[in-house]
DNA sequence: CAAATATAATTGATATATCAAATAAATAAA
DNA sequence: TTTATTTATTTGATATATCAATTATATTTG
């Protein structure tokens, strides 16, 4: 029998390029100017308005450099409030401004919806054993 | 029981990135200057010199535009040739120079070992499984 | 404490992502 | 066959990805 192994990567991809896609337009019908990156990156610092950037960039699978300009345009754009951080002066104290915390609430159910459609008919342990699978990739990707 | 619906994009999306990271430094012992995604339209270039650039943006998941900046780069690297097709014109007619195909080569092996070393210990089934999840999930999204 | 080292974030350069608009050539319709 | 429409690709603008180098501040060491 044949393994699709040449091709799990291929899969891999598109389904969460057809993820962004729909997001996109989905988050377009409630608000504008706002990306799904953006959009993650927004509520991480909302639930934990702890992390550094390095850490955040972590979380999200981004570089530091990217994270940088990110927040800068999201600062730019008004959905966050960025200050010194008297404790660590290399760091920065930010956090979402009013407009920013909006925007979280009006995207929330989109993104609940979005789950939603994207999971319809999966059963729970089926969603178990992809991640279980993708957890096994990724682990035997980082066995130097 | 609670479903981990809420991070199976994470995982997806760790997976892609891990696997992207890892290939480029593997890629990086044997060839320089070129990435993933440079190396896979370049080999579907080879295998089907039929396919117009559209085309390949879809077998990629990329734009048309992002694939004719990638093929302008290609192209001044050396790995592709780009000459009018006389069958019509809008198009071109695109091919790998020697210094492409040699770069295919030079990888193969690389790519293969790639795949062995992401799927270790996971079973056929396993992968096939992993395949039709992910099929679901984009079927769901694509379902108007 | 001063010097060396480490950490957090930024900047620069180049490539890619995304969307909209523009070209150019081919095909269909009047 | 002239006009309208479609198709293939490119270009422009802005944002993000990646890597290397830089800046500023903290921490560690001698």
């Amino acid at each position: 029998m044949k393994v699709p192994a040449k091709t799990v990567f291929y899969h891999i991809e598109r389904t969460i390029k057809t993820y962004r896609k729909f997001s996109r337009q989905n988050f377009l019908k409630v608000v504008d100017d706002i990306t799904v990156d953006q959009k993650l990156v927004l509520q991480y610092l909302n639930d934990r308005p702890e992390l550094s950037q390095n850490e955040i960039a972590e979380l999200v699978f981004k570089d530091n450099a990217s994270l940088t300009r990110m927040i800068d345009l999201l600062v730019r754009k008004g959905f966050l409030d960025r200050s010194i951080n008297p404790k660590d002066r290399r760091r920065f104290h930010i956090e979402l401004t009013p407009k920013g915390k909006e925007i979280l609430e009006k995207l929330a159910p989109v993104i609940a919806e979005n789950r939603k459609r994207a999971f319809a008919g999966i059963s729970e342990e089926e969603l178990v054993q992809l991640e279980q699978t993708l957890n096994k990739i990724v682990s035997n990707l980082n066995k130097a």
